[in-house]
DNA sequence: TTACTCCGCGCAACGATCTTGCGCTCCGGC
DNA sequence: GCCGGAGCGCAAGATCGTTGCGCGGAGTAA
């Protein structure tokens, strides 16, 4: 709910552990300036309010074979509603599409996959994405190599425009 | 360090820390099926060998004000190692820009950001992304919905893959 | 102004978890 | 058969998570 206002405490909650997510909540509490009951609470809060969705480890994938990442730029025939759903279900399914999302312009979805090799990806692409139904087209494009990949959202923008609103 | 092979306990973890990053030591260990010093131990060592970069909360955007997301596809003028790895650079100091990947294909880089509204990040597009040195093209792209996004690997191909090659 | 209510903090205590040291077993090499 | 190393589980002390409770400040109404 977006009614509730976060307070200069609950930010620095989001931006500490958006940081580092196993922080002790004693070490949390201590950064923020509050005493650990309290900050637990609004943790909790927080996570029941849905601004924390959960946390994650965060696992490279190179270290564990998988060599390969792909944005995949897809095309369907039909915009019904009906067909998009269809089409978001089936990348659901698919485990190496790691993300999809529907865009607006002259591509309907963008997908990041990431495979072992690229001779898997092949097969991916081949056998499943442009042979899925309702698919038109499919452009693909490897990751040479990756230059930032921040999780979440930047909280020095969000205090900045609040700062200005104020 | 890749040459350290891993085995079906530490696959387990990177599992479920990925799943779940605040989950207890007691509670991994329990679903990894060794007691709880080891199983640390275990963790601390992944950590340590670079298999786990780090651990953060999954922070909802939207509820946090930034209602916009957008891809952008930016063409440079210059290759040259130089002129790629200051652009890149500069992604690193936009906050607004979370993701930078450099492509093969016709683009040369896809950028993932994330604004509060669609004036903040026209304005970023107009007065910092076009107008930054050796960019030669930027296509943005706004994101309608949101239908997978997932972190990490997937585990479970890569117990397939495993399980075949043996 | 005063009294009242509500919300959130901090304190304290208990239970759970983390962390370390240690001894044991298993396994491979000599 | 013996030895050495790696990895496990046990146990204990330190730290942390969790709950209940009392206190104080902000807002409201008389």
């Amino acid at each position: 709910m977006a009614s509730t206002r976060l307070d200069p405490i609950d930010r620095k909650i989001l931006a500490e552990l958006q940081a580092d997510g196993r922080m002790t909540n004693v070490e949390l509490a201590k950064r923020v300036g509050i005493s650990a009951p309290p900050c637990l609470r609004r943790v909790r809060t927080l996570e029941e309010a849905g601004y924390i969705r959960g946390y994650h480890a965060d696992v490279d994938p190179r270290e564990l074979g998988f060599e390969v990442q792909v944005f995949a730029n897809v095309g369907l025939q039909s915009q019904a509603e009906a067909d998009l759903s269809a089409f978001e279900a089936r990348c659901r399914a698919w485990p190496l599409v790691r993300e999809c999302h529907m865009l607006n312009g002259e591509v309907d979805f963008i997908l990041k996959c990431v495979a072992p090799d690229l001779s898997t990806f092949q097969r991916f692409l081949t056998e499943e994405l442009t042979a899925a139904a309702n698919v038109a087209s499919v452009k693909t494009a490897l990751v040479i190599r990756g230059a930032k990949d921040q999780p979440g959202v930047p909280f020095d923008v969000l205090e900045e425009r609040l700062a200005r609103d104020a």
